[in-house]
Parts: structure tokens; C-alpha cells; sequence
DNA sequence: GTGAAAGCGCTAACAT
DNA sequence: ATGTTAGCGCTTTCAC
């Protein structure tokens, strides 16, 4: 508590351009240019300054929902991910941020996860009058997409393809991902390659998955040691492996649909006796946090994660600001990143 | 415009209260009484009925910026994370989110670790009206602190302790935590024992320093082998290490202050030749994610990332919610969660 | 260069 | 049981 004279912002029922205006003398609207640093040319320079002295001292700042009511923009973004709690989404969710941030918007964070779909979520998103929307629900419930579409509000789907292209999309090549893991076990002297892919009711649970069995095809291997998985979990990828591996005992290695579905392979290896890579080698998808520190260190596909939240915010930010833009599909480029759970037949 | 009878909701531009009156040949607040289901038991089942239809032909959402700014309330909190790419964050930001959800709120989600500090974003939050605040930032930079309390927005803070009481705070007793890893160190036979300490701006990383000295002497050990980390990160935490390993190369056994420093500094160790647990065990802090997976599986005390989390939310909105509530301090009880990067000397 | 006035869509106190 | 009215704090068009 200070006690002297001076200036300490008075900040009890907070200041409006109204309280300003009748402390400097003028009117509401010449506080609202003066504030404005797009329009305080217009206004005297002495007003401005008598103004703006004022505003201070009354700890001024403009009231964002009065002035979304009035422009009908909210410099909302609404952000829903599958699953918050997810390291590679957490690495998502701080790229999108920081480049909202960058243009002035702020970020509105559901889980899409929940039992009842995402659709009541996205509802309540609309309800707050958001701007645009990241959808990094990664579940093909075209509801939830039709809902954004008929509301016109601006959207775009990172992680996943929309081939209709009613909006766009930001995703990881993920049939040239596969390539690049199914080549690297060849190339290390593979043939029995199995494949743990995500569920089916996800759009990179398939599409990784008919990636898989297009390289299988490409180098005349057979591409049908497959098990899908329930979900993207540790748990889901140990369930899925035991099944894979009492079906096809004589794979030799095992490209998953996540890095986590991954990690469960390898506790289930592990289970049985075995040694990854020594008896088996696999390679996961995504390469999340602290993956290099794992045992053994894990064979990945880089999906850049955070590239991906950055290129969604931009081209949103874009959409919105734009009087029109085409809907696009943006694919990043995977790269293998080599670790410790592959090893030569 | 559509001529046929059908009932498709129109979404053009979006309905209002006043639109859905105009159909319905009553006045708003009529349809607004109709639609709220605290009052449509004021109007006439018919009524109710007509506009309840006609609502949804009509795809009528309420705005709820305008409800915001008419009520002053805008059913938003703003969440203040130190770093939203950390997993132990992004597990507590799903138990925020799951807790908000059910009562009602929005979170606005900001990156807190950004240059400039968190005073700006807390102010950008609150231009949005937010009806209150987690601040997960440990940083110990009060003008951020004081700004809440003197604009009278409800705040609690997570991860750290606030002992003044100006506001509620929600922390892993820290002290407990340390004397955990201390006693079973040297349960273990342990005798020499340092410290890899948080930055010692950040009240974690005083605490738990504290704390693990207070531990020390508690058993009569020497508590003077502490270096203080710059950062909450692997590889601040090698490069504590560094130093301490270099200073004090008798050591044989480290805590970390958190579980980052922790692996990094069995990074250092394993790059110097040595092995943990063998020759100098590790310990952590936090329990974050993975850590199970990585080698050595890390013995850690969980901090319970998630119930804090759970437990800020529920503190908040009873905060919002009631007249008067007196900030209190909540501390979790701390668990060591015993894997294998421990060993008996 | 500044003022006046009209709402944005909603809620709530006050009629009837 | 329903209608009237008065704003919440801001932006913006139109005057002077």
C-alpha cells in the first residue's frame, strides 16, 4: 500500500471511455479516437495527451466484449484437440498460440476427447462467437465439420485431410511417412514387416495405414500383417501387438501408427521375453517429447507437430482477414529420425 | 432466403432473440423466458413450445458476448501456463479443462514464458473480462500478483505458494516431497547427496531447495551440495550437473528439482562414462509422463500434476461463485513413486 | 477536430 | 403470462 500522492491506477469499478471522457472534459467517442493509434491523428495533439494521461490514470483498458459486440469480431480462436493431455498435442497447442498470438488473437482450449463428441464443444465455441477454429480432432465426425461450414465461420483441420477440401487442411504426408519407415526396415533387411495402426474411425489411422500397404506393395512385400488398434494409447498399442503377435509370430518388425501405440509394442515385446530391436524392430510415428530417452531410444517418423500447429494458425489468421481464400491441403514433408529400435535383420 | 416449408436450420445471418420474436409474433424476452430453462415455466406450455421450435429452425444460438456484457459475467477463465509444450502441463491443463467444463466455464488459454513476462497476457485477459484466473507461472514476479488483486479478479495460483494468503494457492507440499527423496536415499545407504535445484526464481525451486535441505540435516548429512539450475529443462539440468559432478565428484546420489533437470542430468552422468543407478543414483520430481518408459525408468515424486489442476479449477469457480471465500493454502500430499533409477550404495 | 446518436444482442427490473 | 424499457461499453456514421 502506497500512501504518498502519487498515481497509483485507481482501479475500482473499472474505467470506461465514459469515465475517462468526463474526467478530461470531451467527449466519449474523442477519447475512443484519441485511444486509437490508428486515429488519434485526427484528434489535437494536446487532447490526445490529456487523454491518454488520463486513461492511464484511471487504468484504462478497453473492454474487448463491448467491442465485439459492436464489430461482431471477437479475436477468438477456438483450438480443439483430441486429447490435451497428449505430449505431441501439448507441442501443437504452444505453436498455435505463439503464432496467434503473433496476430493479435487469443486461443479458446477444449478437449475434443470426451464421451460426447465434439460437436457440443464446437457449439459452445460458435456460441462465443469465435473468429475461426482448429479442429485437431482427428475423428472423421463430419457433423462437427458440416456445423462450421453452414455457420461460415472459418476453419481449419490440422493432423487430418478433408479431400472434399470444404476447408483447409494442415497435415503430415502420412503415406510418405510410411514410406520412409517401411523402406528404412527394408533397407535393414526386413521382409516381415507388420504394421499397429491407429483406429480406424481416424483419419490418420487410415490413411497411415494405406500408406503402409501402398510401400508394402511398392517393394513386393505382403502388406497384410495388420491389426488396428482402439485407440492411440499405450494401452491400446500393447493390446494391439499381442494380438499381431500371436497372429504373425514371424514378424521381425513392426511399424506403429503412433509413437505411443509404439511404446506399448515395445512393453509387449519386452513381456514376452523378447528384445527390441534385437528380435524386433519398431518404429513409431510423430516423435513426441523424450522419446531419445526411452529404451531403447525410439526409431520415429517426425510429423512435425509443431510446423503444423504454426502453418494451422497462419493460414486460419489468413482465411479470417482475407476476404476469400481457397481451401488448401498443406502436407509437411516426414523425415526419419533414426534411434535405437531398429536394427538389421 | 429459402420459400419452401421445410424445417433445415437456416444459418444465414445468425439468428437472434429478436428474430426468433418476429416469427413467433411474441416479444424477445418472451422467447428469451421461453428458451431459459430457469424461467419457461413463467410462459405458457404453448408458447414455450412455438418458440422452442421455431428457435431451432431458426439454428438460434444465444450470443454470449452479448450476454457477457449486459450480465458481467463472461464464463471465461484465463489460464496462464509457463510452458504450454511441457507434458506435466499438459496434464494439468486437461484436468482444468475437465473440472471448468462441468460448471459451465471457457478457458482462455496463455503461454506465460514468453520474453516480455506474463504481465501483458494477464492484462490482455483480463480486456476480455475473464471471471477469473489460474496462474500456473511459478515465477515469483509480483506486479503480476498484485494487477489481479487490485483489479478484484478472482486468482488462484498452481504450482506455487503464495504465502502472504492474498490469493488461494494450490502446490505439492515441496518440502515433504524433498525429505521423501532424501529419507529413501539414504534408506538406500546413501550419505552423499547433492541437489540439482530449480532457478531460484521460481518459488518451486526455492522450496524444494529448502526442502531438501531442511531434509539433510534432518538426518545429519551435509545439505551444502546444491547447484541451481537456470531453467526448468534437460539441458539446464546437464549443465547443473556439469558443475556439480566437477565440484563434488564424491557424490552418489542426486535429486532434481524437477523431472527434466532430473534427465538431463542422467544424460551428463552416461556421458561421462557412468552409469545410473550404479555408480550415482536419480531422482526426480513431478512425475510427468513417459518417464516409466526411459532408461532408467525414473524414481520420482509425483506431484500430482492433474489433481492440482482439478483442485485450482474447483477453488476458482467456488471463489467466483461465493460472496467471500478466504484464500487458503491446498497442498498435495506427495508420493514417491519408486522405479529404478535408485540403487542401494 | 469534436460531438451526437444509433445500435450490436442480450438481461432484468418494472409494468400490465 | 407477457410486454416495455433501459442500458452493458463500445464503434462508427453523420453532423457541425
Amino acid at each position: 500500500m502506497r500512501t504518498t500522492t502519487s498515481q497509483a491506477p485507481t482501479v475500482h469499478r473499472s474505467a470506461t471511455l465514459q469515465s475517462v471522457a468526463e474526467a478530461t472534459g470531451v467527449h466519449r467517442s474523442t477519447v475512443a479516437r484519441a485511444l486509437d493509434p490508428g486515429q488519434s491523428h485526427r484528434i489535437s495533439a494536446e487532447v490526445v495527451e490529456r487523454v491518454r494521461a488520463e486513461a492511464q490514470r484511471q487504468g484504462y483498458r478497453r473492454d474487448q466484449i463491448a467491442a465485439s459486440l459492436r464489430t461482431g469480431k471477437s479475436r477468438l480462436i477456438g483450438v480443439v484437440i483430441p486429447d490435451l493431455a497428449n505430449p505431441a498435442f501439448a507441442t501443437m497447442l504452444a505453436a498455435i498460440e505463439d503464432r496467434l498470438a503473433i496476430d493479435g488473437y487469443s486461443m479458446l482450449v477444449a478437449d475434443g476427447g470426451g464421451s460426447s463428441g465434439a460437436l457440443p464443444i464446437v457449439e459452445e465455441l460458435m456460441a462465443r462467437r469465435v473468429d475461426g477454429l482448429v479442429l485437431a480432432t482427428a475423428t472423421r465426425d463430419d457433423p462437427v465439420l458440416t456445423a462450421c461450414i453452414s455457420a461460415a465461420i472459418p476453419t481449419v483441420l490440422v493432423n487430418r485431410r478433408e479431400d472434399a477440401l470444404r476447408v483447409t487442411s494442415i497435415a503430415a504426408n502420412d503415406v510418405g511417412g510410411m514410406c520412409l519407415a517401411v523402406e528404412h526396415l527394408v533397407s535393414l533387411g526386413h521382409c516381415e514387416i507388420a504394421h499397429v495402426a491407429g483406429p480406424i474411425d481416424m483419419s490418420t489411422g487410415v490413411l497411415r495405414r494405406r500408406g503402409f500397404e501402398d510401400a508394402m506393395r511398392q517393394v513386393n512385400l505382403d502388406p497384410s500383417f495388420v491389426i488396428s488398434a482402439t485407440e492411440y494409447s499405450r494401452d491400446a498399442g500393447r493390446i494391439a501387438a499381442t494380438q499381431l503377435l500371436g497372429r504373425w509370430p514371424q514378424a521381425t518388425a513392426i511399424v506403429a501408427g503412433n509413437d505411443l501405440l509404439a511404446l506399448g509394442t515395445i512393453q509387449e515385446i519386452k513381456h514376452r521375453g523378447l528384445s527390441c530391436p534385437d528380435d524386433i524392430s519398431v518404429i513409431g510415428h510423430n516423435d513426441m517429447p523424450l522419446l531419445d530417452m526411452v529404451a531403447p531410444p525410439l526409431t520415429t517418423i517426425d510429423a512435425e507437430f509443431a510446423r503444423m500447429g504454426a502453418l494451422a494458425a497462419r493460414a486460419l489468421v489468413a482465411g479470417i482477414e482475407a476476404a476469400r481464400t481457397e481451401p488448401e491441403v498443406i502436407l509437411t514433408t516426414p523425415r526419419l529420425i533414426l534411434r535405437e529400435s531398429t536394427a538389421a535383420r
